[in-house]
DNA sequence: TTGCATGTACGAAATCTTTCGTATAGATTC
DNA sequence: GAATCTATACGAAAGATTTCGTACATGCAA
């Protein structure tokens, strides 16, 4: 059995990584609780199914030694945003992620501070490539 | 019956809105002979029965004054591209749109052009908030 | 008018994602 | 040790998305 390119995360896993990412490796229950914050009527079970299908997917590793099973992200959060980012960028802006970065400029608030950052990261990037 | 917000285009869905945004209103045989060029195996009733569809959910309108139906996006590329920007925003970066802007800018090449028009835009938007 | 080419309509299968009920097993408490 | 609490396992229903077969309508050429 061979390494599979990662695959995407749906948008029930994301939410179950988001929780991960944030906490650090947690229980099915920590996971869920933490879950019941933002949406209510969410079993324990489907947690439980969706995590260990993610374990199977490579999403989620899971440490068994204990008898409530501890699951960690398998990926750091930027990989995965990057490859969320990446798939958008394909999908809806013609594989340019620059026009990205426009639109999400344009309409969407960003404070003095982080303008100064992406102005900052800009300035290197261009720095490299002289 | 009242004017929902659009919905967010499935993947399906979004191929086949990129084709008419690139070419303009068309009709099913139009679109489904574009998407044969990046995907073979995609039946013609597959693509009339989607673009009947978004045109339900109102992501496409329909003109049928002649026999072959044509097709028009109900929103133009930007809107939809924000609209999906934002939904990536709030899911996978903590509703912080600077976060993707540069994890975006980090990973995927940019032209210099891009960068100075990204620059632009940040003096613009620093100009504006003065 | 018959037959063919080119359309739409529509139901339903196939697939993917999300949800949960039920079964079962190991700890803990009385 | 029996009851109870807290876990995982697993199958399967429910829901959403994608796919296509089949039926049917219309225009047109022979």
């Amino acid at each position: 059995m061979r390494k599979r390119p990662p695959s995407r995360p749906t948008e029930a896993e994301l939410s179950i990584l988001r929780v991960i990412w944030s906490k650090g490796p947690s229980t099915v229950r920590e996971v869920h609780e933490e879950l019941l914050r933002d949406q209510d009527d969410l079993g324990y079970t489907t947690v439980l199914k969706l995590m260990q299908i993610m374990a199977e997917k490579d999403l989620l590793t899971r440490d068994e030694s204990s008898r409530a099973h501890i699951y960690a992200a398998r990926n750091p959060e930027q990989i995965t945003q990057q490859q969320l980012i990446g798939h958008l960028v394909d999908r809806a802006f013609g594989g340019s992620a620059s026009q990205l970065v426009l639109q999400a400029l344009s309409n969407r608030g960003s404070s003095p501070r982080e303008l100064e950052q992406i102005r900052r990261l800009i300035d290197e990037l261009e720095g490299a490539r002289k």
